[in-house]
DNA sequence: AACCGAGTCAACCGCGGGTCC
DNA sequence: GGGACCCGCGGTTGACTCGGT
């Protein structure tokens, strides 16, 4: 037996005194039921499918397995060029609304992209937090609104008056904030582990983002002179202003 | 060969909105 | 009007896989 039905069956055991319903990961033969009911009686009302299906599952549970696994028309393997820059353009738009941008991806379902952009393209943001891409674009933004002012440590030290540029672009990081095994970390945590290093010379929170944001002026400090600016953060600047994407996220193209 | 960490993705959970009685 | 139920959405979890050491 493997170790997946033994784990299989435990779930169910476990679930015996909870209306024998089944949880965890679906057998052949509950896919081959639920394909059946469907073809008979059609999509919806799940729960009396599950039912009269005679699947020890929640009407959630078969809706989800239908709709993200079992349904004839969904396409299998990796997204194409056209689709990730598609997603993109339309994450820009919408935000996190994965279905509806799975609307515009036919044969792709919410949850394909949701995983999608949580996995690759964090993967890239993370990245580019250490390569310097997405870094280089804060700084840039950073520098042309609050160039006499140390940047804070992490994004959540944000000032409330920040200019709304500089907010799309930690708007466009907090959308993927990402979950690692164990403890969940983020982007931002990805700078509080290595701190931005925006400025020439270690910097430190300045107080004003303590407490008094108002207080601050942009003109209070001069611009570190070695901030420079290169062609990366032009390009996320120009996704943030929605062009397209001339970097496709992932690497299976 | 064994272990570990990161990536992937199927599945679950909680919540809000819609509908029916 | 309001309670019960259902559905769909977005967020989260956890099992599995794979590559590196």
């Amino acid at each position: 037996m493997s170790i997946t039905a033994i784990k299989s069956l435990a779930s169910t055991s476990k679930c015996e005194g909870m209306g024998e319903l089944r949880r965890g990961p679906w057998t052949l033969e509950e896919d081959t039921l639920l394909v059946h009911c469907v073809a008979c009686h059609g999509e919806g009302r799940w729960n009396l499918l599950a039912r009269s299906a005679g699947l020890k599952r929640t009407g959630k549970s078969c809706r989800l397995r239908w709709l993200n696994y079992l349904k004839p028309d969904i396409k299998r393997g990796n997204l194409s060029l056209e689709e990730q820059l598609l997603i993109l353009d339309l994450h820009s738009k919408w935000g996190n609304r994965w279905s509806r941008i799975a609307q515009h991806l036919p044969g792709r379902t919410d949850n394909e992209i949701k995983n999608y952009c949580r996995t690759r393209v964090q993967r890239q943001l993370k990245a580019d937090a250490h390569s310097a891409l997405l870094r280089e674009a804060v700084r840039s933004c950073w520098a042309q609104n609050f160039s006499s002012i140390p940047p804070p440590h992490t994004f959540d030290e944000m000032p409330p008056w920040v200019s709304d540029e500089l907010r799309g672009v930690t708007s466009f990081v907090d959308r993927f904030a990402i979950s690692s095994g164990g403890g969940h970390c983020s982007v931002n945590n990805a700078y509080e582990v290595e701190p931005w290093n925006l400025a020439p010379t270690s910097v430190s929170t300045p107080n004003c983002f303590a407490s008094e944001h108002t207080s601050c002026s942009k003109n209070d400090v001069t611009e570190p002179s070695s901030w420079s600016m290169d062609e990366s953060s032009d390009m996320l600047k120009s996704y943030m202003s929605g062009a397209e994407s001339e970097v496709p996220f992932g690497d299976d193209n």
